[in-house]
DNA sequence: TATTGCCAAAAAATCGATTTTCTCCTAAGC
DNA sequence: GCTTAGGAGAAAATCGATTTTTTGGCAATA
């Protein structure tokens, strides 16, 4: 049996379905057709459905009883509100698990860190690999956290703040160091020092959304423009 | 058209389901048989399923690829993962929302407050309107939290925190003046002192659990109990 | 010109039947 | 007596068809 294999329909498509909304391939505020995902995603109705309404309760998904499915749109107030929302959550975690870290802890978030680094000094612009390792990197700092449902809350919040992550995918390579935010939150967790590492996390997660609010802001601007140009172009 | 009429048989079936599995009708660990689910709630398999699939993403349904679905276990070890997450997150709601309330959240709580003491001096047992205006005591409480991410958080943790409840339902009226405990939080909110609040509001939650421990420590007492008769009439 | 009512096409929701996968019991073999 | 293979029945997962509801356009009306 291969591992990777989903037991199930459902299971499958669910996946693929999150990853494509979290990436920004199934566009915000758009419908969700089930037959258009019948055929995108080559499953029947029934597990499209059920992997639909999962997503539902992520709030990935908007149901609108007898109108079916739609990608939830994005907002600034919303990223703002998910933001500081995932700052509290992520530094309370961080907090905890850095207090109560054993050896294996420590192992794990040193391999994650390198692992994280090697692809960053690389410099590829490839999102894939980068966005798991970053992930997997926060994980591992937080990993020791004994409430589980503190984390489970996390990678729900962290899911949905992907979203708005995706619009600005590559940008802030320019104007940031990643790899320094990395490393001192890094230093500060293995030093032991929660205060130092929940403020390097609550900065290192601010600068990543204020990137996305730039490029929101930039977006709304060349919508704008694009809507004076049509109004010359009728008049 | 009736307000409460739900526009889609998912729907509907999802809120009984969810009522149902919290309040404990639906038994912890049990198996939940889409034919013995259809007939209770009559309905077909395709809404069923889909309302089912909701749950998964809450927690308030295991699902197990071509094993169907069961309800949770309750676990000691999850009641107090749980009451301390709950109390991080509701405390923290509950002191931003003081710090933002306004003259309309003041409002809101003082009704809350008194809807709930009637009932409470009333001293029905009756958990179905207690629970609610328990409830809406707390959410008012917290209303004015500017994180709205924050207070969908904790409605999820109150809800999966609501099945250990039941477990206690009715059980601390002899020990606890709940009252007390709901009107010293209550003081400290209107009198915006947070600090005060947080603390009492953190008393409540985790006397509450107490409560809830101590009974499944009985009921695990009991079980050791018949497991034992059973042995000695067996032998 | 703006509004309303109606109809056909499209989409969503739901059902009933089919296929696939597990479960448990029986019996053969060690 | 214990383990393992086989198979019938039960249950889950999925599909295809049906029913219900919405949408959008067009014409009649104010």
């Amino acid at each position: 049996m291969n591992e990777n294999a989903a037991p199930t329909l459902v299971e499958s498509v669910y996946r693929r379905l999150r990853e494509d909304i979290i990436r920004g391939v199934l566009i915000a505020d758009s419908k969700l057709r089930i037959s258009e995902l019948r055929e995108r995603y080559d499953v029947g109705g029934s597990p499209l459905r059920e992997a639909l309404n999962r997503l539902v309760s992520e709030g990935l998904v908007i149901s609108i009883g007898q109108r079916g499915f739609h990608v939830p749109p994005i907002s600034l107030d919303e990223l703002r509100d998910l933001t500081e929302t995932r700052i509290l959550i992520e530094t309370e975690a961080l907090r905890r698990s850095i207090l109560a870290g054993s050896d294996d802890w420590e192992d794990g978030v040193v391999v994650a860190f390198h692992s994280l680094g090697r692809i960053e000094r690389r410099g590829d612009i490839d999102s894939e690999d980068r966005e798991r390792r970053n992930r997997a990197f926060h994980q591992a700092l937080m990993s020791a956290c004994p409430l589980k449902k503190l984390l489970q809350v996390h990678e729900e919040l962290y899911d949905l703040h992907g979203r708005y992550r995706a619009i600005a995918i590559g940008l802030d390579m320019n104007r940031r160091n990643l790899f320094d935010e990395h490393e001192a939150i890094y230093n500060a967790a293995l030093g032991r020092d929660a205060d130092t590492a929940c403020e390097a996390a609550r900065q290192h997660i601010l600068l990543t959304a204020q990137v996305v609010e730039q490029r929101m802001a930039d977006m709304a601007a060349q919508r704008e423009q694009r809507k004076g140009a049509g109004k010359l172009s009728r008049a």
